[in-house]
DNA sequence: CAACGGCTTCAAGTATGCTTGAAGTCAATG
DNA sequence: CATTGACTTCAAGCATACTTGAAGCCGTTG
């Protein structure tokens, strides 16, 4: 049937350190698995639940965060839909930054500029950002070497 | 001329706290500046340099990376093209991990299954981000809703 | 000239996300 | 039956990134 993973398995199967996989637990991320004799026996399912966290604390939000986008699937059914909306503005937030930044320094890589601060291009970018990622694209012309 | 701003200017100006400034600063990540009667002055092009940090900072660089980052720039000429390359590599892998989260919770949103987990696609997104983000499209066939 | 706002330093505190160490339990193995 | 290895709890420690508080200096203003 279903074979029940020890901490151990678990933690070489994600890539999670036990010690976290129990700081994870204690924290209300992780449900409390099944024990025989004491120790924790997780269902295989646990592997996908762990790496649903480990996506999104690697894309930036924190445990608590997660913690409250995990719990709000399914449940009562509502207020899910408005954490999933904000989740995902958050996320497309941070990929458009990301993207700015990769710009930025991709465009520093073959700038001529001795100081990259110098180069137009990299300061429109990091004006972008200051400015809330607001919409102006306006003024911020592109120079191209 | 140049206009010198007051660290509570420059916070102003780039949304970080002075405190935090003048933390940035005892860490090495930027120059300490002009004093006047005590109090730092800086130039108008501690703004971008600010936005660089705060751009770093936000996608996921510790202040460490971003302080080698910064001090590569321009001087001795080598070693800076090894690490934009690096962290060029890191961003991509980051935006690459941002946007399969981002289309992992936009399924998870318009997804019929009760409970996310047993979507297969979510599951699929999941495990790419699990095997380290592989180039395995083979067996990851996408159900449409 | 006294008070005020904004700056200064330095030390200590806070939040997050863990890791590490001590001491013990348990099942299997030689 | 004693040892081994993996597990257990609990408390304490650590790294990162700041914030906060205390005590004080400086320039302007009423």
């Amino acid at each position: 049937m279903g074979e029940q993973l020890t901490i151990g398995e678990l933690a070489s199967r994600t890539g999670v350190a036990a010690s976290a996989l129990r700081y994870w637990e204690e924290l209300g991320l992780l449900p409390a698995p099944a024990r025989v004799s004491g120790q924790r026996r997780y269902p295989p399912s646990a592997v996908g639940l762990v790496g649903v966290v480990v996506l999104l604390r690697d894309v930036g939000f924190t445990l608590r965060e997660i913690k409250a986008f995990i719990a709000s699937r399914s449940p009562t059914g509502e207020g899910w839909r408005e954490l999933y909306q904000r989740k995902l503005a958050e996320l497309d937030q941070r990929i458009a930054q990301a993207q700015v930044a990769r710009t930025a320094i991709a465009h520093g890589f073959a700038c001529p500029h001795k100081d990259i601060f110098e180069c137009s291009n990299f300061a429109n970018g990091v004006a972008a950002i200051l400015a809330g990622c607001s919409l102006e694209e306006a003024h911020s012309q592109v120079h191209s070497h």
